[in-house]
DNA sequence: TCAAAAGTGTTATGATTACACCCATGA
DNA sequence: TCATGGGTGTAATCATAACACTTTTGA
């Protein structure tokens, strides 16, 4: 099968040889004003042309499935170097109506404000929505995205993903409202600083915040080095 | 693409039509002697004739892939309603050497005493393996290998999944034996005792072992019902 | 009676929880 | 001065870890 790619260098229309029966689809997060959102494209083409979706797309002959991520990524929503997981393949027989394709879920955790999102040239729209106001999604992708919710549940009790969706300086106001807000549960302010802190993964950055009309928070960012010790001599992240 | 297939009724060889450069590889656990093992087979044709890999296969046309998995297991090994569960899909480009084909990786939990294992018709020989003497095995089934045992771990923590490693009736130090073996850890026995009698999830069946030349323990099984209504109301199974 | 594993008891330590309460800042 | 969130203190409770010890059974 070829499809019509856009070359990254010069900018030209191409056509490239493309992996029959199987795309990936991806779920990409992001964290606004203590809100999870999700960022969803309408079709500007094709048999779901004006319904929303996940973004996704073919996968290159020659291009390995994290790299056909990245790039589907980059080409649909103008995203770049984001932090990217694999969830799992979808393969109902019916999911999709044209044919047999199987899809490879994944999905992708990005900083809002380091990201200027514009829509690709397949689709007409691009917007995010808050994860329980999710619309009605063509195939299967309500499936993907319910999974894709699980996983991060999961995944961010394990390892310290949360942060691939703050600010690089925060407060530790903010990175509880972000657990919060995953995991759908409350927390005690006193005792997640004190928990959070004592794991030494966090660096006090000797700054304060700016014009708040409250006492200004200590900002803080998250230290990856320390995270990798940790994390080999065993380590639990568990809220 | 057309391959051939052992009907399952008529046990004739028939022609169905499979998903192209899609295929499903199996990682299949087993407890035995206090060990932690693995499932391979020898293959019997193709260019990888003689050497050991996961067992694995293509999925027919109009047939989900984890249906597809469940047939696969049957017609390689013998094995039927067992407990299996998808990992990833595996589709670096030149994973494959006789073109691209992107696998989906699963893995399997089996009571090793409730079946036996045989040779499927395209396997020359079957045996299972110390999960720390795992051979060289074909294409990137060492990967998917590794994934498997990552992914095992984590979930052994999260669900009670180890049950389905172990017979019915099983004594509380083998199940403990069993969580050291997955985890590569070493316990406290009657510290292992205490926690998982309090989680309330083992039904004591007023049995004993025989013919031990020690104090004979008692029998436990596995709850469900009660399972299933811990983990509604949040719960944690960790060691 | 000995070995081997079953099973109980005890104590120190640390984590978790649930609060009360004071502090700093802009409106 | 008041609202808002920042930040500290404390005591009760619960979980974990380490280890000493008793019991049962067949060889």
């Amino acid at each position: 099968m070829v499809r019509q790619f856009i070359d990254e260098e010069s900018g030209k229309v191409v056509e490239q040889s493309v992996m029959n029966s199987i795309t990936i689809d991806c779920v990409i997060f992001g964290f606004d004003k203590g809100s999870l959102e999700v960022l969803l494209i309408k079709h500007a083409h094709g048999i779901k042309k004006g319904e929303w979706g996940l973004p996704g797309g073919w996968i290159k002959e020659e291009e390995g499935i994290d790299t056909a991520a990245h790039r589907l990524l980059r080409e649909l929503t103008g995203l770049d170097h984001v932090y990217l997981e694999q969830l799992k393949a979808f393969g109902e027989p019916d999911r999709f109506p044209l044919g047999r394709v199987i899809t490879i879920g994944y999905y992708a955790l990005i900083k809002r404000e380091a990201y200027n999102v514009v829509a690709g040239f397949t689709a007409s729209d691009v917007r995010w929505f808050k994860i329980d106001e999710i619309p009605s999604l063509i195939y299967d992708h309500n499936e993907i995205f319910d999974f894709s919710l699980k996983q991060l549940r999961n995944r961010v009790r394990q390892a310290p993903i949360g942060f691939k969706l703050l600010p690089e300086k925060f407060t530790l106001l903010q990175l509880m409202q972000l657990y919060e807000e995953i995991l759908g549960i409350e927390m005690d302010k006193p005792n997640f600083r004190r928990k959070i802190l004592k794991m030494k993964l966090l660096v006090d950055l000797k700054e304060k915040e700016q014009n708040v009309s409250h006492r200004a928070a200590k900002l803080y960012k998250f230290d990856n080095a320390v995270y990798k010790k940790l994390a080999n001599s065993g380590f639990n992240f568990e809220f």
